[in-house]
RNA sequence: GCCGAAGUGGCGGAAUGGCAGACGCGCCGGAUUCAAAAUCCGGUUCCCCCUAAAGGAGUGAGGGUUCAAGUCCCUCCUUCGGCACCA
């Protein structure tokens, strides 16, 4: 590591040295932990100050690594800690804690690895993390650090679950209610059964049946995303574009199995509606919107055109479109080869002038039948991946037609795996001459195009158009009530909708891309689920008296990882059989029951831990209404109204974009419908912090090495002088450069520990603050610390002797010129502070302190206002000044009011200002600052100077920006 | 392919449409010192130039709007991130 300079103890006993920042920040943190300084009380608790307006800041919630922190975690924890301290010192109640995300893959898998049970691995890492935090002098509410593992945490996790499981989503009044109410609503009728008969006609499984099936959280045989070397499913969201698994990288396949899901997809709307009301950064909420993937549209109905001779006419195909206005130019129809009417589709009518089948081994003797059956187990045998990779149009054609509605056109039924069954109807009504897939699949099969739209104020291109523009070439008006001629295409859609209601052909719909959320996994380290099942296979909940239900010991926790995409699934809590079977009394008597074996996915406890830092002990609710209200809503005890802004500012990566925020918000929307919580959203105000990178070095194999024992030429180390361009070598071999994201993958990762040693961690803080705004990724640089570290200990030589330790600050004036810059430097560090535009802070501050360096001695006001504004920024360091310099009698300066700058003593007596000729400044002159447009250019124009620039010359235009510049245009 | 973010000195970066390069790193020079470290002071976009003054060019490229563009608009290039036959 690098050696820190310094100078020897005899010289200066007293200089701020790496050794005495180490003291110094020891010290601070043991006070502040023994005076509580961080606690902050509930409503109702000793302490609590109503009148003080609430702040909820909040970090993502951490996942205790085995490997320890680098450099770039803290990032965002140091920035919110800044915003939390400076919030105290501008008189508000804040709520800042951090808890422990320690369930789930990676736990397990570092379990697995060292050959520990996860219970004690998860704990070790959660102090190893929580005493590396505590280094950095984070200021968190220490009894407020829940982890999802307490038994404590989870009973609410499993009891939220049972919330949803007992609710419905009544789409009538667009909200989540009791289960009760439904199966009220069953009895009476008012709302009808799925079977369309009467409650009281119906059986017990029946009539569970119509109830389960409504149920927000639901068990369903459904296609899933099977990883074997995971041994466990995975969400949608958990999948990567290329097809494998988030975590670890590994091969995932569909496959189907029966397992919990969570109806995020009733939520489609509002989680989409409600983004508009968040202080979100647009790219994070387009990415919600896209992954929700909203599309207007309408549903179309196609009659099957009855083969002549066959008397089944009765069979209609639902297409959904979003372009209903093209519906003259659909000259096909396209089934995904999974749709379950394409067996009773198969006909024998033969093509019209078109090819019948388009794909590997299709054979022109076959026969609709053999060619459906040959081309659907084709489709089958066809990865994801590969199907990315060959975007060639193939399918085939069922033997049938179908009649389009609105021109009466018998039209070939085809299936084709571009046609995708989970989304639509899975089938389409295909348009070759406005959809780019139907073009070339109709170019593959030689089917008929039609153009039925043409650009506005222009001729029809050639192939195919598919933007919106005007009707064209359908029926004149008065032959046809589906007549669109000449109409936009907005106004085409809404006509056609129209007049298809009205024909009971089709109607408006909306459909999403987001898929119900799959929240089972098949793993050992996670909540178990609140549910039995009776000897029928049937589930039961638990209820709340049985909670939680604890996860049992088991010696072989590990699970079933296979190669083998088609090997059984056994979950690792089905082994503990004394914990599956149990004998228990769910109100009719002592029955055998066995429990679920799977467990709930990471995300369960992420989706709600905010809501416990509110009210971590609380052994009764998940969070006590007061406390909810006040940290929550904003609303004091007795208070009707509040803000209602949920969490006031959360900070974290865009890693979680969709996955973590889209599953919280949808739950915290369930826990809203069912009164739990009072605000709509979670979180008002998200900010994504950028990555910290850095250099990584690769070997002629390309295996990443130990970035920090990559030399130079000259024998010195790589991380030391990033700007050489090299060579570089390890062990004597020759490695090349590249740049990424730091972490232990790439080798490069920079210990916060080893800096804070070398430096302190006010050092630290305020270089990973220094490097750049906050929502940037940027490269570390070991090298330029030290300019940190540098600012730091000109501070304390301005204010401290570095002989004797003594304060040497002295209670005079301060100077006009003095008052200046210090007024000036509080109003531009509070607005910067407010926005988190925190490294221009820290520049503001270095430029004050700077000035007072230059001063033969530090007046009190000036050298007071500094330690405050550097409070929130290196906090030991400012602790200690204050004592030292300040004095007085509190225990810490975490509540000293923050300094308020005075725009009136921050003003000029005078001003530079530009002038220009044409745009280019050419020359300076000093005014006043309260000039008005007429007397500074009255100034210009009486400069020397300026006179000298325009003379001879005809002056065309002036224009005056007052306190800004003149610029003049010349002929 | 579609969507999003970003391109400014040797490096990290700063700049409500109004003096481009604040602040820091590095580098150069000076003071201090027996010497060094540390510290302090000064300089540091590029070109022209012994130097200075004075010029000129300059924010990925090319156009445009404007009295004035790093900032707004259009086209393109590069890098990074997300999505991927979503009807």
């Amino acid at each position: 590591m690098t050696d820190t300079p310094s100078s020897s103890p005899t010289e200066h006993p007293h200089r701020y040295t790496a050794a005495l920042a180490g003291l110094i920040e020891r010290e601070w943190q043991e006070r502040w932990e023994t005076f509580g300084t961080f606690r902050v009380p509930n409503p109702g608790e000793q302490g609590f100050d109503g009148t003080r307006p609430k702040k909820y800041i909040l970090d993502m919630f951490p996942y205790p690594s085995g490997v320890g922190l680098h450099v770039g975690h803290p990032l965002g924890y140091i920035a919110t800690d800044i915003c939390a301290r400076y919030l105290r010192m501008t008189g508000h109640n804040v709520l800042h804690a951090m808890g422990f995300d320690a369930f789930g893959l990676p736990a397990e898998q570092y379990a697995v690895q060292t050959n520990q049970h996860p219970r004690t691995t998860t704990y070790n890492n959660i102090a190893t993390m929580k005493s590396q935090l505590r280094r950095l002098g984070l200021g968190h509410d220490p009894r407020r650090g829940v982890a999802t593992t307490d038994p404590a945490f989870y009973k609410w996790t499993q009891w939220i679950f049972l919330q949803i499981y007992n609710s419905w989503y009544d789409a009538s009044v667009g909200k989540a209610r009791p289960i009760s109410e439904l199966r009220a609503a069953l009895q009476t009728g008012s709302i009808g059964t799925r079977s369309g008969r009467a409650w009281d006609e119906l059986t017990d499984a029946e009539r569970r049946e119509e109830v389960d099936s409504r149920r927000l959280a639901y068990l369903a045989e459904v296609p899933v995303n099977w990883c074997p070397m995971l041994g466990t499913v995975l969400a949608n969201e958990e999948v990567t574009a290329e097809g494998r698994s988030e975590r670890g990288n590994f091969p995932v396949y569909k496959r189907p199995l029966k397992q919990w899901m969570m109806r995020i997809t009733a939520y489609s709307d509002r989680l989409a509606a409600d983004l508009s009301t968040l202080d979100w950064p647009e790219p994070i909420k387009l990415l919600q919107r896209n992954w929700i993937g909203r599309s207007e549209g309408a549903d179309v109905e196609f009659s099957v055109h009855p083969p002549p001779g066959t008397r089944s006419g009765a069979l209609t195909i639902t297409v959904f479109t979003t372009r209903p206005d093209t519906l003259f130019g659909a000259t096909y129809m396209v089934l995904s080869p999974e749709h379950p009417l394409v067996d009773s589709l198969i006909g024998s009518e033969p093509p019209a002038g078109f090819r019948a089948g388009v794909f590997p081994g299709y054979q022109d003797r076959m026969t609709p039948a053999e060619a459906v059956a040959t081309y659907r187990a084709y489709a089958k045998s066809r990865t994801d991946d590969q199907r990315r990779e060959a975007k060639d149009k193939t399918g085939c054609f069922t033997g049938s037609y179908a009649v389009n509605p609105v021109n009466g056109h018998r039209i070939p039924v085809f299936i084709a795996d571009y046609v995708l069954m989970g989304y639509g109807t899975g089938a389409i009504m295909a348009v070759p001459g406005h959809d780019d897939r139907d073009h070339e699949f109709a170019a593959a099969f030689d089917l008929p195009v039609e153009k039925v739209v043409q650009p506005s104020g222009g001729e029809a291109p050639d192939g195919c158009f598919a933007e919106e523009g005007i009707a064209c070439n359908s029926p004149p008006v008065g032959e046809s009530p589906y007549t669109i001629n000449g109409l936009a295409t907005p106004e085409a859609k809404r006509h056609i909708i129209a007049a298809l209601e009205s024909a009971g052909a089709g109607r408006a719909r909306t459909t999403y891309k987001l898929r119900d959320w799959l929240f089972s996994r098949q793993r050992y380290w996670g909540e178990p689920f609140p549910i039995v099942f009776d000897e029928a296979g049937v589930a039961h909940d638990l209820p709340e008296s049985m909670l939680p239900v604890l996860l049992p010991e088991l010696k072989d926790f590990r699970p079933e990882s296979s190669e083998d995409p088609a090997a059984p699934v056994r979950t690792p809590l089905a082994r503990a059989s004394d914990w599956v079977n149990i004998e228990l009394d769910l109100g009719d008597g002592p029955r055998r029951f066995t429990r679920e074996t799977n467990t709930m996915p990471n995300w369960a406890g992420s989706c709600w831990y905010y809501l416990r830092y509110l009210d971590p002990e609380n052994d009764s609710a998940l969070c006590g209404t007061d406390a909810e209200r006040y940290w929550m809503a904003g609303r004091a005890p007795g208070a009707t109204t509040g803000d209602g802004r949920g969490v006031d500012l959360y900070v974290g990566g865009v890693e979680h974009a969709v996955l973590h925020l889209l599953y919280a918000r949808f739950w915290h929307k369930v826990l809203y419908d069912l009164g739990h919580v009072s605000t709509i959203e979670p979180f008002q105000r998200l900010f994504n912090q950028g990555y910290i990178q850095g250099y990584a070095f690769t070997d002629a194999r390309g295996a990443y090495v130990e970035a920090s024992e990559v030399l130079l030429p000259d024998g010195t180390r790589a991380v030391e002088n990033q700007d050489h361009p090299g060579p570089y070598s390890y062990n004597g071999r020759p490695v090349t450069r590249e740049y990424g994201k730091m972490g232990k993958s790439l080798k490069n990762a920079v210990s916060p520990d080893e800096i804070a040693s070398s430096y302190g961690c006010d050092t630290l803080r305020l270089y990973e603050m220094s490097m750049g705004p906050l929502e940037a990724s940027k490269p570390w640089n070991t090298r330029d610390i030290t300019g940190s570290f540098r600012f730091l200990q000109r501070v304390w030589r301005n204010l401290i002797d570095e002989q004797t330790g003594a304060s040497r600050v002295s209670d005079i004036a301060s100077s006009r010129e003095t008052s200046r810059v210090l007024h000036k430097t509080i109003l531009g560090v509070r607005r910067d502070m407010e926005s988190l535009g925190y490294n221009t802070v820290v520049s503001k501050l270095i430029e004050f302190n700077n000035h007072l360096g230059s001063l033969p001695s530090v007046p009190l006001e000036a050298a007071r206002a500094l330690i405050l504004m550097l409070a929130p920024l290196a906090p030991h360091i400012s602790e200690e000044l204050f004592r030292r310099v300040i004095g007085g009698s509190s225990s810490s300066l975490a509540f000293e009011p923050y300094p308020i700058g005075d725009p009136a003593l921050a003003a000029d007596d005078e001003i530079e200002i530009p002038v220009s000729i044409a745009g280019r400044p050419k020359h300076r002159i000093r005014v006043s600052p309260g000039l008005d447009a007429a007397a500074l250019e009255a100034a210009a124009m009486a400069d020397p100077k300026v006179r000298e620039l325009i003379e001879g010359k005809t002056l065309k235009k002036v224009i005056v920006v007052p306190g800004k510049m003149v610029n003049l245009v010349l002929a």
